[in-house]
DNA sequence: AGGGAAAGTTGTATTTGACAATCATCGATC
DNA sequence: GATCGATGATTGTCAAATACAACTTTCCCT
């Protein structure tokens, strides 16, 4: 067993170092340069948030923006609108509660609820991190023109509200 | 301290549900429908391949199809294709030979180095791999038309080529 | 022969994420 | 107006990915 299969050899080079293009297997892969893209596009925010607080998160700045806002914000509205489950957002709630980003508060009439709002200090975090994600938009995409950053925003966003009507 | 910050409310409803179209915050923020989407695609192809023991994985079928189609390729080849770093490719690969679907083999000449060759079954999961991808590329990006397909599959592309320069 | 670079591995800590189960509250119906 | 189902949220637990640093082995070049 474990015999290895039959095929034809690759050229020596190729073994040591991928050309780019020479991922031929994967040409048809949309998912796979989503999914490279995607995680080089999360380590390089990570990076330019270091510091912030709210770093190594992918869903605390996304809470911390509409939170700052859509002050009263139930938990449930913004994992719904990160396409993540609910117990990670209360969490990261919490955690965010705990740095003195945001405060949750019971809502009168809705006691099953807790509306958030944001702090003065959850404010400037606010703006700052969205600097940084604008400088980010601009600086990582720079490579596209700017037809295909268009392009890029349009599809994606169709793809995301798609995925969220599916949901529904 | 922690006073809450002054901003105008929103909409009763908003609070509840977001429309999808109400994250004007989040308008131009690229990155989040990027991140956004790629994880749920990420889910999506997750569940295809459960139970067929690459599941869960990222990189794993990146590496499986890669090795399949380039016998003897490198571990370090692999993970600069995947965009990931060396000791977590180190680790997958480990596990892929573990479960019978790899082989490593120290190189005659080159005895740092180890080829990584597909066995019997690592290829036929390898095949079962590839309809899966191709059935998911078809139906997860159906909302698309073959314009916006294209379009998408080109920007990424050139991001993906754009980032590996960059890393060279 | 020796120093530096390259290929991999191991160690460790941080995060994330999913799923199930639970608690509290609301609302609707009988 | 009491109960049952639905809704909002939290907790518990577990599996996995990922990064970064440190270390070993081997190669290459002078």
């Amino acid at each position: 067993m474990n015999e290895v299969a039959k095929s034809s050899p690759s050229s020596e080079t190729s073994l040591r170092r991928l050309a780019p293009d020479d991922l031929d297997v994967l040409e048809n892969l949309l998912s796979f340069y989503m999914r490279a893209v995607t995680h080089t596009l999360s380590r390089d925010l990570d990076a330019r948030l270091a510091g912030l607080e709210v770093a190594k998160g992918t869903g605390k700045i996304t809470a911390l923006l509409l939170i700052d806002s859509h002050p009263g914000i139930r938990a449930s509205a913004i994992s719904e609108a990160t396409l993540r489950d609910r117990p990670s957002m209360s969490r990261l709630l919490t955690h965010l509660e705990a740095v003195g980003l945001i405060e949750q508060r019971v809502e009168p009439g809705e006691r099953r609820a807790r509306g958030l709002y944001i702090t003065a200090r959850g404010h400037a975090v606010s703006q700052e991190v969205r600097k940084i994600t604008r400088a980010q938009s601009t600086e990582f995409f720079a490579v596209l023109d700017e037809d295909d950053q268009s392009h890029l925003m349009r599809i994606t966003r169709k793809l995301y509200h798609h995925i969220r009507e599916g949901l529904a």
